[in-house]
DNA sequence: TAAAATCTGTGATGTTTGTCACGCCTACTT
DNA sequence: AAGTAGGCGTGACAAACATCACAGATTTTA
């Protein structure tokens, strides 16, 4: 269990803008505490989605699940990280992804009814979104650009690079699902 | 040449935002016409980049060059579009992506100095630019889903039911680089 | 602790895709 | 009108990768 998770989102948010007392007060006010366990599915694909999530412990993956009910991870959160279904929170559609806990795994959740009374009482706040969403943005172009220019070894070695946790924290036969590639050829990558 | 830049963009910024005759006086100022000629680069890598374009006519491909000098193009943008290398851009550093006109091309750009005194100045405009900002992300997020779950025809099938209009404005082989597959696969496709 | 499930590696084989090479056609240029 | 460059298709071959099958090791569960 996080000791202090207000200090953790107010770290976070300051990194980006500055706040006071009574304008954290205000903030927090809008977030409520939950948390899952290893497998659990914060999001079922064509569950309505309520929230968007801050991850203040643990790990995620957010996946599609094809027809032939093969799982295709778009990308893993862990602390300090926002994730959600964010085509179905924004424009408040079912969700075509769905979202699981890959360890035991505490967040903030914010609603969207929330995250609009946030934005509309405090301007520095739609700025951090902003300041997120554009960091996402481009976070995806480089995944992207990565598909285009990296086989599968590349792929990987830029994967743990960036990530080198994720490779104690995740089966490779998971990380196989993010990185396009079946588990045999990763495995047969060696090193 | 384009006949109503103006109206075009307040057009495109009232699909999200309402805003008064003032309000728009205000937000014009901020923009600046440009046009460049087809083949003509906007943002050349390296570059240090002043400006986010939004496309009034035309079309460009945003890309990336590899040390084999080979193009990989991490997205077209046309008509309603704003485009940039973001990460130069908002992080005030030198271009890794190149920007090249396919068409002949008309733009209003927007420095990052206007942009945030547009967003300082009104509110509605970060507003206005977190929704882009998300639209975006959620875009790179599909493409990311088809490299994961799509071979090279159905990716090539993917893209033109989106976008019909490019199989007649780009060469084949432009699309190739886009899908990440050979102009010589993309050709043997057949249909 | 025994049983079941998960994780990982590896061989054999087939499919997809990339690379190199060539030729045809069209459009633009001088 | 001739020359040049770009766009497109296609054959031959090689490389990358997927799939199926199996086995040993580890972890989880009953």
């Amino acid at each position: 269990m996080i000791n202090n998770p207000k200090k953790i989102l107010r770290d976070h948010i300051e990194k980006v803008v500055k706040l006071t007392d009574n304008e954290f007060d205000f903030v927090i006010g809008h977030f409520a505490l939950q948390s899952f366990k290893k497998t659990q599915f914060i999001i079922q694909a064509g569950d309505h989605v309520k929230d968007v999530f801050f991850i203040l412990s643990g790990l995620v993956k957010l996946f599609y699940m094809d027809e032939s009910a093969k799982q295709h991870i778009v990308s893993f959160a862990m602390e300090d990280w926002w994730e959600t279904d964010f085509n179905a929170y924004y424009a408040q559609r079912r969700a075509v992804f769905s979202l699981a806990c890959l360890e035991n795994t505490e967040t903030y959740s914010l609603s969207l009814e929330n995250f609009n009374r946030l934005c509309n009482g405090l301007q520095k706040m739609e700025h951090f979104f902003l300041m997120k969403s554009i960091a996402g943005h481009i976070g995806s172009q480089e995944r992207i650009l990565s598909f285009l220019t990296s086989d599968a070894r590349a792929r990987y070695e830029n994967l743990i690079n960036k990530s080198p946790g994720l490779l104690q924290r995740v089966p490779k036969a998971t990380l196989a699902l993010y990185l396009g590639v079946s588990r045999e050829t990763l495995s047969r990558l060696g090193s």
